[in-house]
DNA sequence: TCATTGTGTCCAACGTTTTGGACATTTACA
DNA sequence: TGTAAATGTCCAAAACGTTGGACACAATGA
């Protein structure tokens, strides 16, 4: 599983702070889903992509493998 | 957050048994996640629309509200 | 240079998803 | 009608996402 986050957050100029609260979640999930750390909740995974005004496929990319 | 797993899996003919074998995972998961008893993973999201030949925003509907 | 902001990371705790096993109920069909 | 398949549900345990708090380091700009 790959992400944009990075990309799209700072194109909108966003910090990890501003998404995580658009999000309602803390921190330190922003960081990790942005990591790739961690499988993020499909609900969150919403909240993200909404955030970034994207659908999810556009945001998170599925690739099989793992 | 609302779903059309029950819908597309008749229509591909398909019981929760065989799309859990699909996606790797147990057969009560399919079945809580297709009752909205709990949020699945994202990546087993992505598992769930691929094996219905869809995206996840075809088979997952988030609905803002709670 | 210094101060501030943003990011990465650690930890232990907590909550939720996911599990196998089992059983009751419903559905489908001979 | 009866039989098997499919579904719904319970439980306790395991696995994993998410948390606050804290700290180090990088980046930014005055």
């Amino acid at each position: 599983m790959k992400n944009k986050i990075k990309t799209l957050r700072k194109q909108s100029n966003m910090t990890q702070e501003k998404l995580s609260k658009l999000c309602g979640v803390s921190r330190q999930t922003i960081n990790c889903v942005e990591n790739d750390k961690y499988d993020p909740t499909l609900e969150l995974a919403f909240k993200i992509s909404r955030a970034l005004d994207k659908n999810v496929e556009e945001v998170f990319m599925y690739d099989k493998i793992s």
